[in-house]
DNA sequence: CACCAGGAATGTA
DNA sequence: TACATTCATGGT
């Protein structure tokens, strides 16, 4: 018995599931094009459309800011809501292609990137803290649907405020760069598991938690 | 056939 | 502030 749940919760799922590492090996550009894709959409659809980008040679921010919008559509259509993702795309590739890229970004505090970020249309919350965290690696903890579901269910909180959660997991846990990239992916994998359409505990790393 | 996935913008009250 | 609607493909 833990004193601190969120810790506690961590090591269940970690015990159960070991490392996710979302995003290995991967390209920082690539990884800002998959946060802006895979808004409410299934990760295989992702692949699929990153796939494309990449077959076309166009799998980079500077190369989505230089080639024309139609083509962006074609390539990321099987990730869904092509019509405003390629209109999102075009943004924060013109974003970093006019800020320098991750060069120049990179010397900005967290803070400041973050509301920076948050300036861009197509960027809400959750993709920003997730740029934040999977590219430049910052100590930012994301909060999805799976969080705030956690975080109610077990009654941990009342609000189910994005800032609040966040809030609520960054006083709690050291700020870690690695514990809270592993963290986010654990939840996504156990909600996956267990938490559907009808939640069946029988199981799950967190029952009695 | 229905449901929803690693959300965000926009509109309404 | 708190919900409701729209966007779109592909898997279960």
């Amino acid at each position: 018995m833990q004193k601190n749940k969120l810790l506690e919760i961590y090591d269940k799922l970690f015990e159960r599931y070991s490392y996710q590492h979302w995003w290995p090996a991967v390209t920082k550009d690539e990884i800002v094009i998959g946060a802006i894709l895979t808004q409410n959409t299934a990760w295989s659809n992702v692949e699929k459309a990153v796939e494309n980008l990449k077959n076309s040679g166009i799998c980079s921010l500077e190369a989505v800011f230089y080639t024309d919008i139609d083509s962006i559509k074609e390539n990321i259509k099987p990730a869904g809501f092509f019509n405003q993702k390629s209109v999102y795309l075009k943004n924060i590739s013109e974003f970093f292609v006019k800020n320098g890229s991750f060069n120049k970004l990179s010397r900005l505090d967290t803070n400041r990137l973050r509301s920076e970020l948050l300036k861009i249309k197509g960027i809400g919350k959750e993709t920003a803290d997730s740029i934040l965290l999977y590219a430049f690696g910052r100590a930012v903890f994301v909060v999805d649907a799976y969080t705030k579901r956690l975080i109610l269910r077990h009654n941990l909180l009342k609000s189910n405020d994005y800032d609040t959660i966040q809030d609520f997991f960054e006083d709690n846990l050291p700020k870690d760069v690695e514990l809270f990239n592993e963290y986010h992916a654990l939840i996504v994998k156990n909600a996956k598991e267990f938490c559907r359409t009808k939640p069946k505990c029988s199981g799950c790393p967190l029952e009695g938690v």
